[in-house]
RNA sequence: GGCCCGGUAGUUCAGUUGGUUAGAACGCUAGCCUGUCACGCUAGAGGUCGAGGGUUCGAGUCCCUUCCGGGUCGCCA
């Protein structure tokens, strides 16, 4: 049978003890790692969050029936009394940090059986992950996972502190709140009180702590879960957590240099790492241009190269074509690689920009014995050699082209540099990049939706001299926003909001809404601002991507404790799961069939 | 919604061109062992080859459907 504890106390963490304490009697409490019985003599590694501690059984000074030790199973919850005692020359586990010492085992409480669980409890099991995600309570025991969400403790316990000492307020906002149209789907939930209307839980604190910046907190942050019911990838969950913070009486620059000594923070406190501030800034256009993303991996070279002017007028009418109807040919020079592409791995390369929309791509092979391309003939010798001293060719490159509209242009060419990195090995994982990418567009164009939306949300304040432009000239209006992006992933990002309403009531006619819509949308928001609004502005971080990313792991779902798979679910919960008749009455719902 | 990858003892995997009774390691069970720490030794149990259908004399293996997990495009203000 189980037992109590009956006044035990456990003295200290299985690891916190060292040769000092040679003599000390301890209470210690864990579960079973191992047990290594050679029938009088029973030693047991006990496991608890700090580590492990070797027990010893010895039957001469076991108190109470010795069979008990025998019976012991891994994961059996116990609590041992007894002396710390040296281990001698001969018997030390220099694995251990504890490998010096040992327990000498006087009581035993069996505080809890156990099944043999469905899988190891060690690192190196590579187990799959549903049945980890199953009984994720026992993959949590795993010290990886251990490490895991301690580390994300310290990093929310970084940012806190440094929000703290600088003036920022923790406060709370609600979870059930109103849903809004513009951006993700919302998670919504059935109101019983009015029925047929609905909760929506928050994409993000977004409007409400604008509305704090109204009521005088000048200085906000939240650690906070936001929901989004969009579908999931190895870094999005449907749940997440923010550190979600906004300023008043500021602008671009303040906001960026407070969060970027935030991060600098959580950098030398979890990971004793200096980051040298200011980070560096890179406007939009220019990430773009050069890497073919917003959110850059500068840890390593291959940046495009615009080709156009050059390609525009050559024989080669794919690319001829697609620059007379406004679009672009960029290339990337992959310097002295071009004995590692065979032509197999160079028609897999065309095959994955076509994920991204390139009907093709063309390549120029500078072999030591002459120029390989199925595109060079189109070329004069003029045309050729200025292409070539565009992206400076040199014997032993390989070149590649991808000739299109912009946006299909830098998806294809951005990923590929990524594909081509990680192939060729160009990235340092010791290292961390880290930088703002600034100057967004204010909106985009929405093929889907044939209008233009906000590319960050609809609050996002235009450029001070763009003011005049968000109805002329939508595409050319810029907007106070920022990205920070580590190693090629976005882990926050922000922007001065609009204070006024009438610049609030014109960006919503410029996304379409008429008058009626938008106060029936934002209408608090909108009346809010009439009340003395301060200009404000702020950030969220993705604190699930920075543990992530800090940690090197390769999926969110490996620093959250309880993830969702790929389909929304749980697999531990079962969650989401039918519910009763009585529930979908009370809240006046009908499943259709 | 599209594309790609995977599913074989509890776990991780092997399983040849379709061919006898589907194997290994670890784990598990029982026994022995007073210095192990990947303990050792002896014996043993353990399989709906994800599921359903089809082709075939014969299917873990081939085909179709489907379920589950992963990656990704779309989507993610």
């Amino acid at each position: 049978m189980s037992e109590f504890l009956q006044g035990w106390k456990r003295t200290d963490y299985c690891t916190n003890f060292s040769t000092d304490d040679v003599g000390k009697e301890v209470t210690l409490m864990g579960w079973v790692q191992t047990r290594r019985d050679f029938g009088a003599l029973i030693f047991v590694d006990l496991r608890d969050r700090t580590g492990i501690m070797q027990l010893v059984f010895d039957e001469s000074v076991l108190e109470g029936d010795f069979s008990r030790v025998g019976a012991l199973r891994n994961e059996y919850v116990i609590a041992v009394k007894g002396p710390i005692v040296l281990r001698d020359e001969e018997t030390i586990n220099e694995k251990l940090p504890t490998g010096l010492i040992e327990l000498r085992v006087r009581e035993l409480k069996i505080l809890s059986r156990a099944q043999t669980p469905p899988f190891e409890i060690e690192d190196d099991t590579s187990v799959r992950e549903e049945l980890r995600l199953k009984h994720r309570y026992l993959d949590l025991r795993r010290p990886a996972m251990q490490h895991n969400l301690l580390v994300r403790s310290q990093i929310a316990a970084a940012a806190r502190d440094y929000l703290n000492k600088n003036g920022f307020l923790d406060i709370e906002t609600p979870m059930l709140t109103k849903s809004t149209p513009e951006g993700a789907r919302d998670y919504l939930v059935p109101s019983r009180i009015h029925q047929g209307s609905f909760y929506a839980l928050p994409q993000s604190p977004q409007t409400l702590k604008q509305i704090l910046m109204i009521s005088g907190f000048d200085r906000y942050f939240q650690i906070v879960k936001c929901f989004r019911d969009e579908d999931l990838r190895a870094d999005r969950q449907p749940e997440f957590t923010q550190i979600d913070i906004e300023m008043s009486f500021v602008d671009v620059d303040d906001v960026l240099s407070a969060n970027e000594g935030m991060i600098a923070h959580i950098f030398k406190q979890v990971m004793d790492i200096d980051i040298k501030l200011p980070l560096p800034r890179l406007p939009y256009r220019q990430a773009m241009e050069r890497f073919g993303s917003d959110k850059p991996d500068t840890r390593f070279g291959l940046e495009l190269v615009d080709v156009s002017d050059i390609v525009a007028d050559t024989g080669f009418a794919v690319f001829s074509s697609v620059i007379k109807n406004g679009g672009s040919v960029r290339a990337i020079n992959v310097k002295g690689a071009v004995d590692q592409f065979a032509r197999r791995e160079i028609d897999a390369l065309v095959d994955f920009v076509k994920i991204y929309g390139a009907k093709g791509m063309a390549w120029i092979s500078m072999k030591e014995d002459g120029i390989q391309s199925p595109i060079t003939k189109f070329f004069t010798d003029d045309e050729l050699s200025s292409l070539i001293e565009r992206i400076d060719a040199e014997t032993g490159d390989i070149i590649f082209f991808v000739g299109d509209k912009d946006k299909i242009v830098f998806d294809a060419l951005g990923n590929l540099r990524l594909k081509l990195a990680e192939k060729l090995s160009l990235i340092d994982e010791g290292v961390f990049a880290l930088l703002w990418v600034v100057d967004f567009p204010l909106f985009e164009y929405s093929e889907e939706e044939k209008r233009y939306t906000a590319m960050h949300h609809p609050f996002t304040s235009p450029r001070d001299e763009d003011v005049g432009k968000m109805e002329s000239d939508p595409a050319g209006t810029f907007a106070k926003a920022y990205d920070i992006v580590l190693n090629g992933n976005e882990i926050g990002g922000g922007s001065i909001r609009i204070h006024t309403t009438e610049l609030q009531e014109k960006m919503l006619s410029a996304l379409g809404f008429s008058k009626e819509q938008a106060w029936e949308s934002f209408g608090f928001l909108l009346e809010a601002l009439k009340y003395g609004a301060p200009p404000h502005g702020g950030i969220a971080f993705g604190l699930d991507r920075l543990a992530m990313l800090l940690l090197g792991c390769p999926s969110i779902r490996d620093v959250i404790a309880f993830p969702k798979v790929q389909n929304a679910s749980c697999l531990m919960t079962q969650a989401p799961s039918p519910v009763a008749a009585k529930q979908l009455m009370e809240l006046g719902l009908k499943i259709s069939e």
